[in-house]
DNA sequence: GCTTACTATGCAACAAGTTGCATATCAAGT
DNA sequence: ACTTGATATGCAACTTGTTGCATAGTAAGC
């Protein structure tokens, strides 16, 4: 039930459309959880039939109307409740590694091929991510208690990347010693 | 269906029942890719009513008759032109940090705790790594090739984990400012 | 004798996530 | 006129993964 409270996340701040909500699952919360709308759109009529968000149509000019969702006091409670619950311990499935596994003389050029276009990949997203804490989380020690969270979170991702990095090099570096057959 | 080629992956070198797998499963290439057993056995015979893998029944003494599969060459060449194909890029799902868009005063102590269980969780992942690292993977550059793709994949998890260990500080440090209610 | 733990495989129900498609309005470009 | 793209929501079929339970033999400890 992860997504119904990201959802519930992203909605502490403003009501949102499942297609608002899907754009934003493209950054910021979706860096940490993504869905495709699909999901969010199943998942909002069923919290919504819980009690957990109300919703209201919005008519609009020029565009389709949209269904805006926000937090109920169920929702809030749901939402802080579930803070405190254990989380799960982390999934870290990752194709490429078990594909490592895989090396050969002939697959050694494929491999170098998708680990450079994901370091391209994760450069532009640490790029991404350094600006948003150029821009909003200079000095993370003053910031109001919820946004140290979310600085952590972004911090996570940027430490992440960083090393990401770091291996991707080391791995191009070891896969140019493989010989071709 | 990265399962069915995690396990041909798995059976590369030896013929395994589901019951080792399994147990292989949650250390070497599990460290990278999980399943519960009842996945595996489900998978285990699509893979076999396809041709990937043969089995035969091993009769034991003193403990129940277990089912050996191995690979067949359909399997390895499914295997083979599965690390060509393009990989899904990846998921990349924390709980956690969701979670901590979520910090109050009143959770940061909870989340801190999870923090710190998880911190002492991956130094005991990291100790086990750098145990394999020691005794396996002492010379990278002189591994033969199927081995070195072995070791990124150690390398990818000992540097995730000490970048997690690093950001687990960061985060407990920043957590102790925010002040309780 | 009893409990616990390990080996070994499996079913069934359910939840979560993916893929492909469908619909509809409007704005902007060609 | 026609296409493309953005906005907006949804169904249906399918695959993947989880949870809970069931069975059954043996070994070791109390």
């Amino acid at each position: 039930m992860a997504l119904a409270h990201a959802i519930m996340t992203a909605l502490i701040e403003d009501d949102l459309s499942g297609y608002e909500l899907s754009r934003d699952f493209e950054t910021s919360l979706g860096f940490f959880w993504q869905a495709s709308h699909q999901q969010i759109y199943q998942e909002l009529r069923k919290m919504a039939e819980k009690g957990w968000l109300d919703k209201r149509e919005v008519k609009q000019r020029g565009k389709p109307n949209k269904i805006i969702y926000g937090l109920t006091k169920e929702g809030h409670e749901a939402l802080n409740a579930w803070v405190y619950g254990a989380t799960r311990t982390q999934v870290a499935k990752d194709e490429l590694l078990v594909k490592l596994y895989n090396l050969s003389s002939d697959n050694a050029a494929h491999l170098a091929g998708e680990i450079t276009a994901r370091r391209d990949e994760m450069m532009r997203r640490l790029y991404l991510y350094e600006k948003i804490r150029r821009h909003h989380y200079q000095d993370p020690a003053l910031l109001p208690t919820r946004r140290k969270g979310v600085y952590l979170a972004l911090a996570a991702g940027i430490r992440q990347g960083e090393q990401f990095l770091a291996w991707c090099d080391e791995a191009l570096a070891l896969l140019a010693t493989v010989e071709e057959t």
